[in-house]
DNA sequence: GCAATCGATAACTCGTTGGCTATTGATAAA
DNA sequence: TTTATCAATAGCCAACGAGTTATCGATTGC
């Protein structure tokens, strides 16, 4: 399996998607219907971008007669943020190195 | 100018550019060479990727002789950080409000 | 039962982008 | 001064991806 963080990098950079992502963390709980109104793109292309976000876990569905709503996975983006935790921590431990040069230095 | 986070998550969602950001973020300072020669792809791809990364203010270049050496701008990072602090927001938002509601039906 | 709505899928188009080779300008080395 | 190296640019191509319209299966309402 690919690193988690990879698939949310790639899901999140198109705007339109994080749009949508981002009306279910701000709004909780929407049908198709009501997300393709405010999305300004067709329905078919909705849907396909509620395919990609269910693919990297970003949002779930459920079923309820011939509505189908959605809602945001919260806990998907902790690859995200422990990416650039490490990323600030590979940062952080170059300078640690650098001090320590410095202070053998002495 | 469009929302930092915009130009963070494209710049970002490529595999080849971000294994050079990373790069930068663990071992610090490196010429256009050094980065080819572990990069697999051929040094034009990966000067026109440190151009995307410069575009995104994640990476500095400083010319020394014939050599160009790239740093990674770490702060750069921090409307990444922003975006999904802003979710996990909404998110409680919405939940403190469903607390309240049912507080207020007692 | 029949018409209407919801949402997913199919099939296609088109712009974007990441890759390549070739070349050029600039600096260092011989 | 001539040759070699470094990095950026130009020009091209193939693949991918986001959008469209058309359609279909499923559910609900009349």
């Amino acid at each position: 399996m690919p690193q988690p963080h990879e698939i949310l990098f790639k899901t999140l950079a198109d705007p339109t998607r994080r749009a949508i992502f981002e009306r279910l963390c701000r709004d909780g709980d929407q049908t198709v219907a009501a997300l393709t109104a405010r999305a300004g793109v067709s329905q078919p292309a909705v849907s396909k971008h509620l395919g990609v976000l269910k693919q990297a876990g970003l949002v779930r569905d459920r079923h309820e007669g011939r509505n189908t709503h959605y809602s945001a996975e919260l806990g998907a983006l902790a690859p995200l943020i422990d990416w650039t935790n490490q990323m600030a921590g590979f940062w952080q431990s170059r300078f640690d190195n650098l001090e320590d040069l410095l202070k053998r230095m002495d």
